[in-house]
DNA sequence: TCTGTCAAATAGGAAC
DNA sequence: GTTCCTATTTGACAGA
């Protein structure tokens, strides 16, 4: 998807319409426009001409032509290829660039600006929907690390309830359980204090998206 | 024809 | 005042 084959035609601004609607109406650099439909294969303007016909509906009507319904411009696939190319190289552009950009695609300079928004705001989304499997998968590992833990506070208050007997190996008496050397992880866990799950957090994930100090394959 | 998706465009507010 | 971001609207298009 994102390729919707055929994209003969283009729209221009063109004329107004009688919808009213404000949406295609009017654009934020206050000028009135509605889309054309016309065929890209055909100059919409001299080639020396980069002003846009900005006919009004008056005309249109005083033509005696239907007032269209507006239609959206559709990029063509060579106006795309050199946008995505120009983004590529930097994702903002200053005003020169907008400027010659738009002059060599035949738009608007508003309409570069527009394209280079949406597309930071696809790119920004495209991110946060990696960063959001990401985590999901930090998710499980985490909650599988700590039903691991949680088993093993079981099985350490299990031992705790029924304290095996050693017998010292110089008096053959039952040693104390406070006398018990244990291994460096349950070092943690005293004879005297109850166990706690937290004492054995997990280590944040070798590295995140979200860490830029850490280069990360899935980007 | 209906529905979902994509992308162009708008509106409004934040940041500078 | 300008630029950018974000949310939203809306037209085009494809597939069921």
């Amino acid at each position: 998807m994102g390729d919707h084959g055929l994209e003969l035609t283009i729209a221009v601004p063109g004329f107004s319409s009688s919808s009213g609607s404000e949406g295609g109406g009017c654009n934020t650099n206050g000028n009135n426009y509605n889309m054309r439909e016309l065929d890209i294969n055909q100059p919409a303007f001299g080639e020396d001409e980069m002003e846009f016909p900005m006919g009004s509906i008056e005309e249109e009507i005083e033509e005696g032509r239907e007032a269209q319904r507006p239609k959206k411009l559709r990029l063509s696939k060579e106006q795309s290829r050199l946008l995505e190319e120009s983004f590529r190289q930097n994702h903002t552009l200053n005003p020169k660039q907008k400027e010659a950009l738009a002059m060599k695609l035949k738009l608007r300079p508003r309409q570069v600006e527009v394209w280079f928004q949406n597309r930071r705001a696809r790119t920004k989304l495209k991110q946060t929907e990696m960063e959001c499997e990401y985590l999901k998968r930090c998710f499980g590992s985490l909650t599988e690390e700590n039903r691991r833990l949680q088993r093993e506070v079981e099985e350490l208050r299990a031992l705790r309830m029924a304290p095996p007997t050693v017998l010292s190996p110089h008096t053959h008496q039952p040693l104390p359980a406070s006398s018990f050397t244990m291994c460096p992880r349950c070092e943690r866990v005293t004879a005297a204090t109850p166990v706690r799950a937290s004492a054995a957090r997990p280590q944040p994930p070798a590295f995140s998206p979200f860490n830029p100090r850490r280069p990360s394959a899935a980007f």
